[in-house]
This record gives structure tokens, C-alpha cells and sequence, in this order.
DNA sequence: AGAATGCTTCGATGAGGAACGAACTATGCG
DNA sequence: CGCATAGTTCGTTCCTCATCGAAGCATTCT
């Protein structure tokens, strides 16, 4: 026997396969209902509700109520990554790439995770930033430089709006083993690309879908 | 419903008490027998071969035999990462810190990861290595610079000894929230440090014990 | 007020799976 | 060869927990 974090205990709530496909769900960023997660999950109102009360006691989940409505979403960027590293492994595991099909491919490029940037495309975003000397990478700590806010400004995004959270932060991506960014200014960037139309979420999946001339003003803001 | 990788198979194989407490075991880096395991799960040995058996068939687990003994060890570093992420959030949402305890202070101070060293002591040493340019810090890769063999001989170890496994990786601690070197290099750092007898493990846990003059040599060899 | 929607609670049902003892296979020892 | 040790397989028992229908609150709309 031995001591520690109650590891089963998380592991579980995550282990049911109803509970795991909200929380899959949950990971494209935006909260949603008790009902929108039920019929994510397959599941009845009921069997949801109950769902999203151990997921609540178990912490992984926070709700916000507004009117009638209760908006359910994850707990904070650390499950998301659990989430993630689960995610990772089952893929690894997973049975034998059946076919990887075109929604899996545009997962790779793109993708929401939580509540920022996900993928290839994402992944050579912070590369270049990194480069230009725009962030600075330090440890897996990302930081502001001088010449951050300057820089964001130009492209109209506020790198201080919501104080809350950590401004810069990187996330390990599951397709690529590389990291990308996260935190306020990794959601900001988010808020742009889809603000502009560039891309559009894929509906129910985390897959975000450049147009043509979308990638290419992305590619001219952030890539060159 | 909604399609990806079986997470849920995943985490449910980690959900159950007896498993996590083997795959807890197994963190600390050395394969176990299955009347160890059981001991360890404190299940009777047909429950833990069931077990086993079940963790081998998700693909969490490799097994070698060697004459009548069995040695099961976690399938890779990826699990390994798994394991340590849900243990952070277990960690994060658990009973609102009972008693720190000694045990948990020095499981923050240095513990067993796998195969090599983290807890604060890893992460000064990985600090220290990436300032003085004998590790280069690129993305959260972490590359050999041209001074790392000649760095490492000197203090007796061999860069390049085992080649199957990337060299140099870098890990997210979960107590810190920086990360570690892992990889053969921090796998054969943790030897290094535990043939010199600068620590011992302690028993049936993942912390490090350093002793006083162990503690020096460590800073001398690394953190100057 | 009454009706409609969103969600939770309650109670009953049922299935999956964790547990162990007993029997069986395999390796090692004298 | 027997005997001991290490593990697995089998069958049974038992309990947890996911599920849903029906009923109960809460909020908003008309």
C-alpha cells in the first residue's frame, strides 16, 4: 500500500467513457450546458446531471450559472493538459491508426485546445515568435519581451486584457511532441484568427479549419 | 458522441485503486514482479496477474521474463508523463493538504521519476546545466551543446551509452511546475548519483534522501 | 398567474468488473 | 524425480455505479 495524491480516484472520473467525452468536449475551450453535454456524451439528462456532479466533486469541473442556464467548464489549464497527456497515450495505444482519415489530419494541422491554439500551425507560430525574439523562452516558462506588446499591439490584440491568468505559458502538443502557446495571449490569438474568419471550428470537434486567404494572413502575421 | 482516441480506456485502466498503486510503484523506475506488485497494491496475487494482465492489454505495461520471475515495467516515458500530469491534478484537487508531512517534503525536495531525477533539486541542476550552455534549451527539447560530452566524461558519464532512447528530454515536474532532464542522460545521472551512495531511495517510495556530504559533492558536481 | 424550459434529485434496475480460493502450468532446487 | 516457489486461469460471489423514468425545483416567458 502507499500514500500520495489519490491518483485512482481523478483517473476514474476520467475513466467512464460518458464522463470522458464531455470532458472531451469541454476541451474545445467554450462552456456548455448540462443539456449540450449530455447529448455530447450520448446520454440522458439525467445520467449527464449526475455525471457533472461527481466531475464537479472531483474538482475537474467549475460551473457558472446565468439564468436558468448552467455553464460547465474545465476546472483550469492543468486538467486540460491532463487531459492532453491522457489523450497522448491513448493515441499511442490506441488501435493501430485504422485509417487516419481527413478529420484526424486537420486535428494534426489545427486544433482548439482548451481555450488557445493547437497543432502544427500553432506549433510553428510560437517557433517564429520565439525566433523573432518576440516571447522569450526561458524554461518551459514563456516570457513577454520588450518588444511583445509593440508587436501585438500592431496586429490588434491586447497582450494585458484579462489579468486572471498567466499571460504566456507553453502546452505540450500531443500530435507534435513540441509546445505551443498558451494562457491569455494564447486565447487573444485564438479570439483574432476566428474574430477574422481566417479558420472556423469544425462543428463538434476540436478541429479548426483554415480558408485559403485565412492561412495566408495568418502565414503573414505570425509566420513571417 | 463524438470519435478520437479511447481516452476513457485509457484513464479506466489507471481508475482502479490496485492499478494505480502498481502504476504508482512502477514510477519509481525499476520493474517489479507481480507478487511485488500485488504486495505493493495490497491485493492477493490472481487479483494482480488479472491486473497485470489488463494493463498489458491496454499497452500500459511491458513485461520481461526472466527464468520463473515476471518483471512488469511501464511501457515508456509518454506513460510515464501520464501518470505524473494526473498525479498533479490529484495533487491540485486533493484533500486540501492534510498534513505535508516529511514524506511529501522530501518527495518536493527529490524523487524517483521513472527512470531519473526531478522534484526542485532536478530542476536547479537542469537550471544550472542549460546556464552554463552545456545543455542548450531550444523548445522544450533540450539539445547536447558542443560542450556536453567533455562536461559529462569528466565527471564519469558516458553520454552516449545507450542509444535507443532519445538522450536528452525534458519532463514537467508536478511540484515544481518547471521541468527536468530525462532521457538516458538523466537516467544515467540518477545512477550516477545513487553508485556514489550521495543518496539512497527511500523504501517503498519514489523520494530521494541525500545525505549531508552527498548533498555537497551533488552542488559541487552540478549546481556550480 | 400559468405554462414552458433547464436542470437536479430520487428510486429501481441491471451490468460490469474487482475480489479471492482452488486448481493448473512453469521454472528452479535438492 | 519430488517439492517448493512464481504466476496464470477458472468459477463464483458480491458490490459498485451507470442508466433512465418520474417527480421536484428554479427560472423565464407570456
Amino acid at each position: 500500500m502507499r500514500e500520495g495524491p489519490d491518483i485512482a480516484r481523478v483517473a476514474s472520473l476520467v475513466g467512464d467513457p460518458a464522463r470522458a467525452n464531455m470532458l472531451n468536449a469541454l476541451m474545445g475551450g467554450t462552456a456548455l450546458t448540462a443539456s449540450e453535454l449530455a447529448l455530447e456524451a450520448g446520454v440522458s439528462l439525467p445520467t449527464a446531471s449526475s455525471h457533472l456532479g461527481k466531475l464537479m466533486e472531483g474538482g475537474l469541473l467549475t460551473v457558472a450559472s446565468q439564468g436558468r442556464h448552467r455553464y460547465y467548464g474545465l476546472a483550469g489549464p492543468q486538467v486540460a493538459g491532463m487531459i492532453e497527456a491522457i489523450t497522448g497515450v491513448a493515441e499511442a495505444v490506441g488501435p493501430k491508426r485504422v485509417r487516419p482519415g481527413p478529420r484526424d489530419g486537420a486535428m494534426r494541422v489545427a486544433r482548439v485546445c482548451y481555450d488557445h491554439l493547437a497543432g502544427e500551425r500553432a506549433v510553428a507560430m510560437l517557433d517564429r515568435l520565439v525566433a523573432k525574439k518576440i516571447l522569450l523562452r526561458d524554461d518551459k516558462e514563456i516570457r513577454l519581451g520588450p518588444a511583445t506588446a509593440s508587436h501585438f499591439a500592431a496586429i490588434g490584440i491586447d497582450v494585458y486584457t484579462k489579468p486572471r491568468r498567466p499571460v504566456c505559458r507553453a502546452c505540450l502538443d500531443w500530435s507534435v511532441r513540441r509546445s505551443h502557446l498558451a494562457g491569455t495571449l494564447g486565447a487573444a490569438i485564438l479570439d483574432k484568427i476566428l474574430l477574422e474568419k481566417w479558420a472556423r471550428r469544425e462543428k463538434n470537434s476540436r478541429a479548426v479549419i483554415f480558408s485559403p486567404p485565412g492561412k495566408q494572413a495568418f502565414e503573414r502575421v505570425f509566420l513571417r
